[in-house]
RNA sequence: GCCGUCUUAGCUCAGCUGGUAGAGCAACCGCUUCGUAAGCGGUAGGUCCACGGUUCGAAUCCGUGAGACGGCACCA
């Protein structure tokens, strides 16, 4: 006798298992017909779900965000099963819903083009038409992976085998075509009316570079054809505002090949570069940093014992000289703010010491990474180094934080979010050391009032850090500052400083940075004002023109005034 | 770095199966002086990414390399 607690409060008696499905019917005809899912207790589950006992239920429909979720994950579904109707020799793997659409990887010999991608999106619609019933039932994990290499499919027995052995799989099946999945799915594939598939790719198996790559589709899907429509339509609106599209036509700088992942800036462009940085040298100073500068190239020792050389070596631009030394080009700030740092005898009064650098540094990415100016090899950042005691790394956490804060509302960044990132499995530091730092930084974060998402171990190799995403007008997240609470590398490089009890102690290092690079933050504002920049930004606030010749005198006279 | 696509005039792009290059916009020169995003006419502009190969002949076919673009991996 289940009674089913719908999301108003009403109840319904049942004399007998039911199914989500018919819940729905015996609430009304059109909900059955709008039911993609139903939440039972919390969990999301399929309509056909039978409900045995007594539980809360909600009918989910396309207009609840998780009903838009189970419509990418079938579309996924209905992709892979066009695909294996037309390329059977095709292997399926996985296939997530991700922001707006969802992907499917596939094992195939051959790379599918652009032309085979048309004929996918019409089988998809052809399979949609049919409306064919979507239906769940479960195997055990061993059968379910001889299932699968009877059929073929080595990816999918791979994944299962690596399924604990006493849960059940779940299996979908729709029109003649099983695949592995927990599910939930629509009730038919009738449900899935406004898709559209984007573009292939390649993509490693489990997203491991050493492995194969697969074929990855990706593909968008909405509840509706408008809603279809308008996601379109903002993929045209985010390509007008490309950062190096504007940049041409504003001629504010340019690439070419002899120097890839480099900027040529021209005389408009590196005028709003100038400003930035005099705005950020204004800011930071009146937050008690000062401005240093170190040297771009360094003897390799140098990186070698703050451990960057071991990390990113294949990353950093080397070069030999005449007098046989191995010097590295810098592809940080901070070893030579340590070496500033170093020099005399430091007291525990002279802490915290706040040294800011607008540094030039040069990083070898990879040649794939590299995208306009959010991505490149050699860029400035607004990169400072605080020293301090440990006692003193909440108080001033929480002023760097209100700093940058401040800084991104000066911009128009009122959205901005704060991600927490931990230790990551390649670092320095005891552990010891490294639950201290992350204590210490998580404690700041607090006192500032900051709420956080956890990022595990996404942290830098001498420590943890907090990263700030802003959210632009059209609604894409930047990481762009960071703070770093640092336990190793002072110690690495040998800093140390007096204490109270005439003591020789390491000092604490907190890393921050608030535009992050000055090209990438240069290019996000202009993708964010679409090229319109706030007038004190601006490299051309006005124009004085004539409408015909015979104002040419007046306007003359009007340029000439003040 | 890996997979795929691409590289032709300042920009956006044509150029079918090989016969030594075209358009629109921009520029320049005239004309027009017209009230809210493309007035009219004309002129000029190209090592077809680079290097090798096949061929009587290569922008076009093949190979190698570079760069860009979209993903993946990476991101101190």
């Amino acid at each position: 006798m289940p009674v089913v607690t719908l999301p108003d409060g009403s109840q319904k008696i049942f004399d007998r298992p039911i199914t989500v499905d018919e819940v729905a019917a015996s609430i009304g005809a059109g909900l059955r017909k709008a039911a993609l899912a139903g939440r039972v207790d919390g969990k999301v589950v399929d309509t056909s779900f039978v409900i045995d006992r007594d539980v809360a239920l909600s009918i989910i429909t396309d207009k609840d965000p998780v009903g838009l979720e189970v419509i990418r994950h079938s579309t996924a579904h209905l992709l892979a099963h066009a695909v294996k109707q037309l390329f059977p020799e095709a292997q399926v793997t996985i296939g997530p819903v991700i922001e707006d659409g969802f992907y499917y990887d596939f094992a195939y010999k051959r790379p599918f083009t652009p032309e085979d991608l048309v004929a996918i999106e019409a089988r998809m619609a052809e399979l949609a038409k049919q409306d064919l019933p979507v239906k769940r039932r479960e195997m055990p994990r061993d059968a379910a992976v001889a299932f699968f290499k009877n059929l073929g499919e080595q990816y999918k027995a791979e994944i299962i085998a690596s399924i604990p052995a006493g849960e059940p799989i779940g299996l979908y099946g729709q029109g003649g075509w099983v695949d592995l999945c927990r599910g939930p799915h629509v009730p038919s594939t009738g449900k899935l009316k406004a898709f559209k598939l984007m573009k292939v790719a390649g993509a490693y198996w489990r997203g491991d570079s050493r492995n194969e790559m697969l074929q990855r589709i990706y593909g968008t899907a909405w509840a509706k054809e408008q809603d279809l429509k308008d996601y379109l339509t903002r993929l045209e609106e985010a390509e007008k505002r490309d950062h190096r599209k504007i940049g041409r036509e504003l001629d504010l700088f340019h690439m070419q090949e002899e120097a890839p992942g480099a900027v040529f800036w021209h005389p408009k462009g590196w005028g709003i570069f100038q400003r930035l940085i005099g705005y950020m040298r204004t800011a930071q100073e009146a937050a008690g940093f000062q401005e240093v500068n170190a040297p771009e190239i360094m003897d390799a020792v140098l990186w070698q014992q703050s451990g960057h050389l071991e990390k990113f070596g294949e990353n950093m631009f080397m070069t030999q000289t005449p007098d046989e030394r191995v010097y590295a080009i810098k592809p940080m700030n901070c070893p030579g703010h340590v070496q500033i740092f170093k020099q005399g005898l430091r007291s525990h009064h002279d802490l915290p010491m706040r040294f800011a650098e607008f540094g030039k540094v040069h990083r070898y990415e990879p040649s794939g990474a590299l995208h306009g100016l959010m991505r490149v090899r050699a860029f400035t950042q607004d990169d400072a180094h605080i020293f301090i005691t440990e006692e003193q790394i909440t108080e001033e956490s929480v002023k760097v934080t209100r700093l940058i804060l401040d800084i991104y509302r000066d911009f128009g960044f009122d959205d901005v979010r704060v991600k927490f990132s931990d230790r990551p499995p390649k670092r320095v530091g005891s552990d010891e050391i490294w639950t201290r730092s992350e204590q210490a930084l998580q404690d700041a974060a607090r006192a500032a009032g900051l709420e956080f998402t956890l990022n595990p171990g996404e942290g830098a190799f001498y420590g943890p850090k907090l990263e700030f995403v802003l959210r632009d007008a059209i609604g894409r997240d930047w990481q762009c500052g960071t703070l770093q609470v640092d336990l190793n590398l002072p110690g690495r490089l040998g800093a140390t400083y007096i204490d109270e009890h005439s003591q020789r102690r390491t000092p604490v290092m907190l890393h921050r940075a608030i535009f992050g690079s000055l090209d990438r933050f240069f290019a996000i504002l202009l993708e964010h004002h679409a090229g319109r920049l706030p007038s004190w930004l601006a490299p051309v606030q006005c124009v004085v023109m004539p409408i015909t010749d015979r104002q040419d005198a007046y306007v003359a006279g009007v340029v000439g005034s003040p």
